[in-house]
DNA sequence: GTGGTCTAGACCACA
DNA sequence: GTGGTCTAGACCACA
């Protein structure tokens, strides 16, 4: 389902979070269905079960899975696919810009901080 | 209303006159309300009314509130209050573009949404 | 504005539909602002007019859209929204005083606050 | 500094994670002060360095302290004493209730939804 | 010295 | 079967 790469300097743990982070947010994996078991997924990647939870332990931290006690690990719908979470950060960005309008700020003022930055 | 820390090693009136501005920039206590009287405050806090009367005219001076004689300090609409909470927004903005970064977006998908808005 | 999920089975307007409830509900659009028109909304999204046309309907049928003849579609300001978004309010109050009662609060506590408010 | 409750049926790290956090919100440990280190704690409550490691690591997540590799743990300044806390959250309240006031809701309206819930 | 990661493996609760 | 906790101990990077 994934794999590691061994060249990669950091934490085990964090590339297992990176890959199925992906594999969520493209919907490769969907809402309610199920992770691989811990101690299936160490033996796949030859890997400590340790290891893996606490790469699910983060996953479910952020949101993106959800554990069920002696069942397993499930895909939460919490997380929105990739497209619809840009949209949400643009609609949220819209609310800002209402709020701020009616301090008497303007388009060009949020656009104007937004190009000092570096990209 | 507001709390005093007794490990604090500065003056009183100045914790005073930091609580109520915070209180004032995060828009708490707005524009034109009024403010605690000095003795109902000076009772509350257990601390002497000349030191709430040295934090309201710090207060006073610094633009937050207005003092109406016989009636009571009020909440003022300085222009200082404004750029502040202007600013606020634009840097929850920017907050709102590094999240989106990270999903692969660019300042164009934001400028790009604000500039689709009516202004 | 809005994004289609193809892997949805529901038919298209249905989720057209509900994606505007939440964007109005959420107030990222608000009372009496302006749809996007059928035609420009059936170009972005890459489908019937018709199909947009459906959504639109249902949107008036359920209140939250008005339709000015040759202008074009606008928010409403009906009962419905105003008491969603007043029960919302009240959710995140109650989400706060949760949080408050891991700190050994009471109900108390926050209905004093309010109590010694002006109205 | 701390005492562990074996009769407690909650993990250990929790219960560590728990006592610090009391620690810290009375002020006994303030900030930038240092946390014993990871190991010398492991011998004094003659537990697994792992388990101070899970605990201080959820210290952290929930922004008690921070972390400066090759010298400790330090406590964070971010969170406020027990009080200022309290009074944080009545100030969040006071800020939903300014918005339910200009959707047109009264105090009675935020109190009936609190005392409508067990304590 | 400090914290961070990882292995190998035990034991527990839940179902 | 499942995940959660914990031990014992190795090895690494940082300073």
């Amino acid at each position: 389902m994934i794999i590691l790469d061994y060249k990669d300097t950091r934490p085990i743990y964090e590339q297992v979070v990176e890959k199925f982070k992906l594999l969520i947010l493209k919907g490769v994996i969907q809402k309610d269905e199920q992770m691989p078991s811990v101690r299936s997924l160490a033996v796949e990647l030859s890997i400590n079960p340790n290891t893996i939870q606490k790469a699910y332990a983060e996953l479910e931290r952020q949101g993106y899975i959800y554990t069920v006690k002696g069942r397993g690990n499930f895909i939460s719908d919490s997380k929105n696919l990739l497209d619809e979470r840009k949209e949400e950060l643009k609609n949220r960005m819209v609310l800002l810009y209402k709020e701020g309008k009616e301090l008497g700020m303007t388009k060009a003022d949020f656009i104007g901080r937004l190009q000092e930055m570096e990209e």
